[in-house]
DNA sequence: ATTTTTAATTGACCGCGGTCATTTTTGTGT
DNA sequence: ACACAAAAATGACCGCGGTCAATTAAAAAT
């Protein structure tokens, strides 16, 4: 039996009980930060079971991605309202109040890692399907305002994922944090996109 | 008082345990894999109790961090007796066995990532330390033989540190794996080190 | 209305990483 | 030899994520 056909089957009552988890969840992160958040802190608030918890979310992580996934995707809608960037600097002017979120804790940048991919075939989860949205928006500007021309939008977008998670990383690297990861991006892109041999 | 004047501090019974629990992490390992390593587990081999182990390593990662950084050093000296590569293939298929060993599993390369910058500024683990080792590889190779000219050899290992990385990342992705590694990171190398536009 | 089926909730329980006051061992000064 | 101080080892204990058999509430069948 296909999934579709049985969907009557959610009750509105468990709308409810996610959504007060949610929200729980989404106050101790306001007022504690994410890496603080502890599930039976967000339970108790919410006033449910512990065990109710994970009949809403597979585990702690999963509802991160929910939370953290949204959180990204609004910072991709500011994005994808801006003109296609016609300069190094606009793009990473552009991406950094999304990066700027993706380094607010250490802990948020190691669960975004984590997650970029999907694991399994079935479960792309928010943030894996951020980075794609990511990808496209990226590959669009390079589509409308082409930097190289030998290689495909699609590969530059790909390097250009690359060269961000990258300056962040170093952004947590007690040696290379001498310069700001705006310099540090756009001398990587510049290399990247707008090679001169 | 300097550190070195008050190096006598340190017994045998220290470096007889802490090789108890090496041999032990690194036995467990061998039958099990590292994500199924267990403290206890560990511990109870090498005939010592709970807190001896915290005694001598901060915590899990840090046990981790040495046994899986020694196994990167062995791979870097393989790479590091070769010849600079003259081509991007050559490249590749030069550190593609150290790659191999970081995909062997995912906990594996999650931790690598995870321990590939330095967190504090004096606590520079053994995981980072290869990354740094790597990339002055790759530095020589490019200085010896140089592909790009417009941007520093140093700036190019560390675009190649970041593809490699990349191209890993897409291997644990299940959206993304009909390519090899071999292919895709020679499909980003040769667009970063060779751009002809 | 009443039974039956199915979904949702509960909380005691477990696994495992990590801590710390206490005890044991080792090296040192007398 | 002995006392004493410093280092190392111990294991009971804690925090917290995650499980599951049992219970309760809601929808469907009668």
């Amino acid at each position: 039996m296909p999934k579709q056909a049985m969907a009557k089957a959610v009750q509105q009552r468990t709308l409810k009980t996610r959504a007060k988890l949610l929200d729980a969840a989404q106050a101790v992160i306001s007022e504690s930060g994410y890496e603080a958040m502890r599930v039976e802190e967000v339970v108790l608030r919410a006033g449910v079971a512990k065990g109710t918890f994970f009949s809403h979310f597979k585990d702690k992580d999963a509802l991160m991605d929910q939370l953290i996934g949204a959180e990204i995707d609004r910072h991709l809608d500011g994005i994808e309202a801006l003109d296609a960037p016609t300069s190094i600097a606009e793009m990473v002017e552009a991406m950094l109040p999304m990066i700027t979120f993706m380094t607010c804790e250490r802990y948020v940048f190691d669960l975004i890692l984590r997650h970029s991919g999907a694991a399994a075939n079935a479960d792309i989860g928010p943030i894996a399907m951020t980075f794609g949205r990511h990808a496209e928006v990226v590959t669009k500007w390079l589509w409308e305002k082409p930097f190289r021309k030998d290689i495909s939008a699609e590969l530059q977008a790909e390097g250009v994922q690359a060269f961000m998670v990258q300056a962040i990383s170093l952004m947590f690297c007690a040696l290379h944090n001498s310069v700001t990861p705006r310099e540090r991006l756009e001398t990587y892109l510049s290399a990247w996109l707008m090679p001169t041999a």
